[in-house]
DNA sequence: CTCAAAATCTGAACTGGTTCAGATTTAGAG
DNA sequence: CTCTAAATCTGAACCAGTTCAGATTTTGAG
């Protein structure tokens, strides 16, 4: 009985090979002065054949910060299945998840050449995944919200999934300014979420 | 009675020529198909003069679109000096400002490549000035709210600053979207955008 | 006016990501 | 087992953005 063929089995070795050469030397030596070559000699393939199986450099950092976004979506799971009593405390407490687990892996510099990909080339398949991921962490916020509305911490004639999308929006492009400015910390970043925060959570609470 | 001096008079004018030059040919032939020769020869001097005045090819295009959003924010501003007598109206009508403007001149192909580019190389002078304008468009989204607080369209005990960078972050994130999904249209944008703001307005209006 | 130092300009050479014509390997029929 | 077609791999050539050593021009003092 064939299972694969060897065809096929080559190639996820290969791809394979190729994420995880890629993942070491961008982390040791950062994106922009690991090279090519380095990456198609790490995992023991010519350069060619590794744009077989990425469009480019850029495509192919993107591949991985999609694998560190799925473990933020996952990590994200958790709090949202079980959500703390208090609307500022739960949505301060995904916060926390996500900005931590993107940071666990990936630095600013990294992030920075990762989210400029992403944008530049939008239509690549790698970008496409990533854009994807991140409908699904809008799915996430907004489910943690309607959570909250159920438990009556948030009021239930706010539309959730318009909401949803707002603050998502709004802890991503807080992450777009941390990772532009070098000297804002995570400590920065996540007060002025917070801050952000409140304001939703006062303004839309039961009784407001 | 030196005024300038020739250098400083030159300079200034070859500045000129080459921003000039790149406006015309990014516009007439896109970003990446415009080269940086091009661009030399239009402009009447050589290659290794144009990396004198601008460090790279991206820092020019970002050039370029900072003196669009100064645009914009001058287009704002007439618009907080006069604001609608409804919070949601208001919101949505700097929000149409804000997105025509941004459109009129620069496609969706043209703000990828911008945008990208204020990413990746957060650290050059034009980025700076870019982040810089997006600071004043926080300021002025957060002036039009206050200006609603004096109006009693908003609960006066809402604090402004956070109120105002998340409207912000949220429109521009949104316009993050639209430029990634060349499906998207402008009308997509501005419903859904209006949608949040309707959020907000009934939650934080008077008598919420 | 003269001249040396500083600023600026030039374009050929460099660099590194990307491509593609030809070589190699695998699949599957006969 | 053999053999052809399809898929895949290879690396040298390509290309366009960037650099830099040398040429040119401007400045301001003497």
């Amino acid at each position: 009985m064939r299972v694969a063929g060897l065809r096929a089995t080559q190639k996820l070795d290969r791809d394979r090979r190729i994420l995880d050469a890629a993942t070491a030397l961008f982390r040791n030596r950062g994106y922009e002065a690991t090279h090519i070559e380095q990456i198609a000699e790490m995992a023991g393939l010519s350069v060619g054949t590794l744009y077989n199986y990425y469009k480019n450099k850029g495509d192919l950092l993107v591949a991985i910060v999609s694998v560190e976004v799925h473990d933020v979506l996952a990590a994200g799971q958790v709090l949202v299945a079980t959500p703390p009593a208090d609307a500022a405390v739960a949505l301060d407490a995904l916060v926390a998840i996500y900005y931590d687990h993107s940071l666990y892996y990936m630095d600013k510099a990294m992030w920075r050449h990762a989210v400029a990909m992403t944008v530049q080339q939008a239509d690549t398949p790698s970008a496409q995944i990533y854009m994807a991921l991140d409908l699904a962490l809008v799915a996430q916020v907004t489910a943690l919200i309607r959570q909250m509305q159920m438990r009556a911490l948030i009021r239930a004639d706010v539309p959730a999934d318009p909401l949803g999308a707002m603050v998502f929006n709004n802890l991503d492009r807080m992450f777009l300014t941390y990772i532009r400015d070098d000297a804002m910390t995570l400590a920065d970043l996540k007060s002025a979420v917070s801050a952000q925060h409140a304001v939703i959570a006062r303004g839309l609470a039961i009784q407001g």
